[in-house]
Order: structure tokens, then C-alpha cells, then sequence
DNA sequence: TTGTAGGCGTTATCAT
DNA sequence: ATGATAACGCCTACAA
């Protein structure tokens, strides 16, 4: 192995000098610099990562907590999981994977062994139980959802309200009046996370804005359920035209039922989908649909946790930040102007 | 910040009685063993990852390389980067996540800096370019996948020759005598991966050997194309009842195309796929499958490189191991016994 | 069974 | 602009 002694004998300088080259922590003139740079690709040196870090104390690394449920959509998770990855690339860092089944242990292990300077949580609770943990050791973090109590996190998350209220204004400016909104199972409404009731409450104000009559119904995402969901509608609205829906399971079993029921999309009736956009190209006809930048999500969650380390570092307070992501919405081939 | 001199002191003991405590790399007497434990939990020791890595050349890590491109089924991709990690906690390490886009050079760098112990590597290419460099630097290195020349690397993967097999049985078995493949496109039998080559040569033999007919035409997986593939294999061969398929793309227009034209499956048409099972489920019918264990692809692979490590921290040589594992078929609804 | 001491490769504080 | 040198926290051969 190449060590720093090494180069700095074959240069002919000292070894703070060779480091301090490497570092380019203070000027050195331009010989000097050549020659340390010369001799470290003619020798290969390469610093060693555990006695940088033991020094530094500094591991350039963070910790990516990744959900094991199959809860979310995988594809996106491993798109925030790549962007993270290639995000942390360009700030020197590197990226651990911490699998959520080791709970707030594992958080407290990397941070506490100082082998992670920084940790992202993917798939955050409402009382995540995580958030105590970091906050007890002082771990800085940036959370990927949005917590109930953010304080001593920085959080980035997509703008679910804004979402909500774009499927409201798409489906209003088409003409539909009679608008249903398919959710997820109620369940979801209170445990889990927040971004159901986010994104209901920006549809609901949006809809009431531009006086559209609407319901919102609850759906556990399976062929039956949304068989149920969709009687109900129709039996209490006949009328409705616009369906929202934002629950994965529940997209196809309703572009089915409505294609039972005689109802051609998007002639007789439109849908928009709150769902990857990945998801709404595979359906048929394709969904118009709001979707949020994924990778913009892992890409803000590493420039919080670096904003933090960097602060931290210097002795500075890190401020707790709070992104919301901007929502697009998509118009495929789901939606039409309402029927008459 | 509690260091090993803290419990050390607070213990009573010196600084290297902790270590060997904590190592267990020499018997200790009950009674200070008791005492320093207590002092650990006590003071809330945690070694430091960068001192550790430092002083016993070992980081207790490994990178894993994973691919970004959505060439391969992202839930699969995931679930062994999952089972990866879940394996490595139980042996002590931590998982870095390496993506791709660095090439070569990542493998290199995480190797050479001693960030990480060892290398495991997906979605693996017949002459894969990493392969050289970790030769070159002795990486100790599991490759997921199996390239042409596997010296100085331990691999492991799904046996595709017995999937082929399998599924050339299961079809004899059903009565079936004339079956159509349909593979990759025909890129893929020669670039990316051998895993095409051996499917195809497995199922072949067994065909042969069960006095099958047969064909294999390649495909694209879109739905043209595989309009074009299933029409050209029923004018070369009309009595076609039993069709195998490794290509996820083709799937789904397979099924719609056997129906559209009056086939329906089982009673006319049996189709059975090489695919994860969670595809399988997901069509309709419910496709009998041919799937390897995905999970035990990433726990062998761990199980490789921490063999090779303790093997090379010895001075010994690591061997290089080759495993295959073994599919299973499980039958579903997408098979039957030959009309007539 | 336990302690001592040197070293692992960098960083960073003092000097010069 | 450059050099010595003392940490950084842990491991382990060598002693006792």
C-alpha cells in the first residue's frame, strides 16, 4: 500500500505537505504542487478511507435507511435510492445502506460509531420513532416525508396539496362538475404518513374554489373494494364524470369497472391518477396523471444532510429546512372535456 | 465522545483488555468481563468504524455495484440489494451502495482506499470490464451473474440450463408436442449476459431428449413485435399448443395476441414463462412460471465474499466458488394438458 | 489472565 | 510557502 510518507519521500517534501496539496487547504506553489501530483499517479497513492476518517473525523459517508416493505412503489424507491447515491458521488461522499428492519438501532449504530456523518430516511411516519433517536444524538439527518415534529431534521418532500389541487383545476377547467375522489384505505388516513391527507385537503379547497361537488371515498386498492368504491359512487352521484384516484391498486380494477359499466374514458368519463409516471404509461388508455420529480427528492435530501454536516463541522447551528417539491400534472389520454 | 481509554478507566482495566472483551480474541476472566461490559452499556461505548478500519486493515464493509439502468426488473434488483444488506448486518459488515455510472473506476477506488473490504457485483456481463480491475488490485469480489472467465472471482446464479429444462419437461409432461420460444431479442444473445444462451441450451437438450418439436424465435417485447413473432411461429407451425417465454415485455401482448386470435389458455394454448413469480401473479391467468430464489442470490453472494475475505486476511488463497441455484416451477393457471 | 507500547495513515496545529 | 509533530481511537505483538 501507497501511504502519504511514501509519496512525500518520493517528492521530496514533507507528508502535511503532500496532504495539504491533496486537500488544497493552503496555497502551494505551483512546483511543489506539480511534483507531489507527479508523484502520486507515478506511485498510485490512494488515502486510506479509515485513517482519513480517524483524523477528519470525518467518514464521507451517509446513511440511506431503506424501507424492506414492499409498502411503496419499488421502482421509485430505488430511483431515490440511485439519485441519493449519485448526488452524494459529487459531494465526496459515499453512500451506506441501512435496511429498516435493524429500526432506530441501526440509525444510532452508524451515527454513533461515527462510520455515517450524515443519515436520509426514505419512508417517514408521521411519529416516526427514528426522529427521537437522531435527535437525542445529535445525528444530522434529512427525512424524505414529512414528520409531524420537524424540528432537528431538515425535510424534503412533493407538495401533495399542490398535487391534489392540480387534479381539481385539470378536471375543472375540462368542464366536470361532478368530481369522486378514489383514496387509499382509511387506515392510511390516520397511521402511516401524511401525504393522503395533504393532498385530500388541496383537492377539497381547490374543488370548493371552483364549485365543483365532490366525494371522497376511501378504497383498500383490491378488484373487490374497488368494485364497492364505484357502485357507491355511482348509486349516490350518477352523475359524477371525473375520478381522482390515488392508490396504485385501485387504477386498474376502476379503468376495468368503468369499461363494464359502459363507461367509455374519456368520453363519458375522465381519470386522473396521482401515481408515478412509469404507472400511468402502462395503463390503456394511458392516465393523465400529477407527478412529482423523484429524483429531485434524493437530490435535495443529500444537499440538506451536506448543508448540515458542513454546518455542524464548523461549529454553526444547522438550520432545519423544509423543501416541497413541486407537482406536474401530465395530460395523457384519460381525461376529455366533461360529457353534453 | 467514549473512547475505549474512558471504559478503560472507568472499568479499572487497561485500554487493551477492553479490545480483546470486546473481540473476544483471548479468554478473559469472568469477573472483568462482567465489569467492563457493565462500563461499556454504562457509558454508552460504540467503537469508532474509522480507528477500527485503521488499526486492523479491515473496514467491515463491502460495496455493492448496482446497475442504473432499468435494463433488468427494478423489484428484483432491489429485493437482492435487500437481502445483501440483511446478509451482511449478520456478519458484521455494512453495505455500500456503488452505482454503475462510475464504472471500472468505482470498484477501483472503493477497493484501493480500503473503504470497503470487498466487492459484490450485479447484473454482471459475459466479458465484464470490471472484472480485470479487481483482478488486477485483488479485490476479493462475488459477482451475481456469470461472466466468461470467472477466475480470481466467486459467482453466483440462477441454473437458467435446469430453468430450461424445467420448463421443457413440464410442457412433455402436459402432452404437449410441438412448442414455440420465444426469447430476447436477438441482441441479447450475444451481448449483455450468457443467461439467454444457457436457458435456450437447456430447454433444447431437454426438448430433444423428450422428443419434442420445437422452435426459438427471438423477440423485441414490444407488442408489435411480438404480434410479428407469434404470427410467423403459427404459419411455420399451425399445431403449436405449448409456447415458453423469457422476455417480460412479451408476456402480456402474448396472452392478449393468443386470445384475439380464438386461443384460449389453458384449453388451446399452454404458456409458460421464465419470470419473477410476482409477475407471474400478476397477469391473467396466472402464468405457470419458471423463478430462481431471488433472496438466496444475494445471501450466497455474501456468504462468497466474507469467505474470501477471511480467507485472504489469512494469508491463504481465496477459492474461487461457483454457485447455481436451482429454479423451482410452480405451476399456475396458464397450463394444461395438449388439446385433444 | 492482564498490561505496555508501538503502529495504522491522515489531519491540523504550531513553528519557521 | 513548507516542515515537524502531536493527536485521532483502536488493535495486537510482546511482556509480565
Amino acid at each position: 500500500m501507497v501511504t502519504l510518507a511514501d509519496v512525500a519521500k518520493h517528492a521530496g517534501v514533507s507528508a502535511s505537505t503532500v496532504s495539504y496539496v491533496l486537500s488544497g487547504k493552503r496555497s502551494i506553489s505551483a512546483s511543489t504542487r506539480r511534483r507531489v501530483e507527479q508523484s502520486v499517479v507515478e506511485l498510485g497513492y490512494h488515502p486510506n478511507a479509515g485513517a482519513r476518517a480517524l483524523a477528519a473525523r470525518r467518514s464521507h459517508i451517509v446513511a440511506l435507511v431503506v424501507p424492506l416493505t414492499a409498502d411503496v412503489y419499488v421502482p421509485i424507491m430505488m430511483e431515490i435510492a440511485i439519485s441519493v447515491t449519485v448526488a452524494a458521488r459529487q459531494h465526496g461522499y459515499d453512500v451506506l445502506l441501512i435496511t429498516n428492519d435493524e429500526g432506530p438501532e441501526g440509525v444510532r449504530r452508524v451515527a454513533v460509531s461515527g462510520l455515517a456523518d450524515g443519515v436520509i430516511l426514505m419512508d417517514v411516519e408521521l411519529a416516526d420513532e427514528r426522529i427521537p433517536a437522531l435527535r437525542a444524538q445529535g445525528t444530522q439527518a434529512a427525512l424524505i416525508g414529512l414528520p409531524d415534529d420537524t424540528t432537528g431534521v431538515s425535510c424534503v418532500d412533493h407538495d401533495f396539496a399542490a398535487a391534489g389541487a392540480l387534479c381539481a383545476d385539470h378536471l375543472a377547467d375540462l368542464g366536470h362538475r361532478e368530481i369522486a375522489f378514489i383514496g387509499y384505505g382509511s387506515g392510511i388516513y390516520h397511521r402511516h404518513v401524511g401525504y393522503a391527507e395533504r393532498t385530500l385537503r388541496g383537492f377539497r379547497d381547490r374543488a370548493e374554489q371552483r364549485g365543483l361537488r365532490f366525494l371522497h371515498r376511501p378504497c383498500e386498492g383490491t378488484f373487490e373494494s374497488t368494485a364497492g368504491t364505484l357502485a357507491r359512487v355511482l348509486a349516490d352521484r350518477p352523475d359524477t364524470t371525473g375520478f381522482v384516484v390515488q392508490n396504485e391498486g385501485a387504477i386498474g380494477p376502476l379503468l376495468n369497472l368503468l369499461r363494464g359499466s359502459g363507461k367509455t374514458v374519456p368520453e363519458d368519463a375522465s381519470v386522473v391518477a396521482l401515481c408515478p409516471e412509469q404507472l400511468a404509461e402502462q395503463y390503456a388508455p394511458r392516465l393523465t396523471a400529477v407527478t412529482g420529480p423523484t429524483k429531485e427528492l434524493g437530490r435535495v435530501a443529500v444537499e440538506q444532510v451536506m448543508n448540515r454536516i458542513t454546518a455542524a463541522g464548523q461549529g454553526i447551528q444547522p438550520s432545519d429546512e423544509l423543501v416541497l417539491l413541486t407537482p406536474v400534472l401530465t395530460v395523457r389520454e384519460s381525461t376529455g372535456p366533461a360529457p353534453r
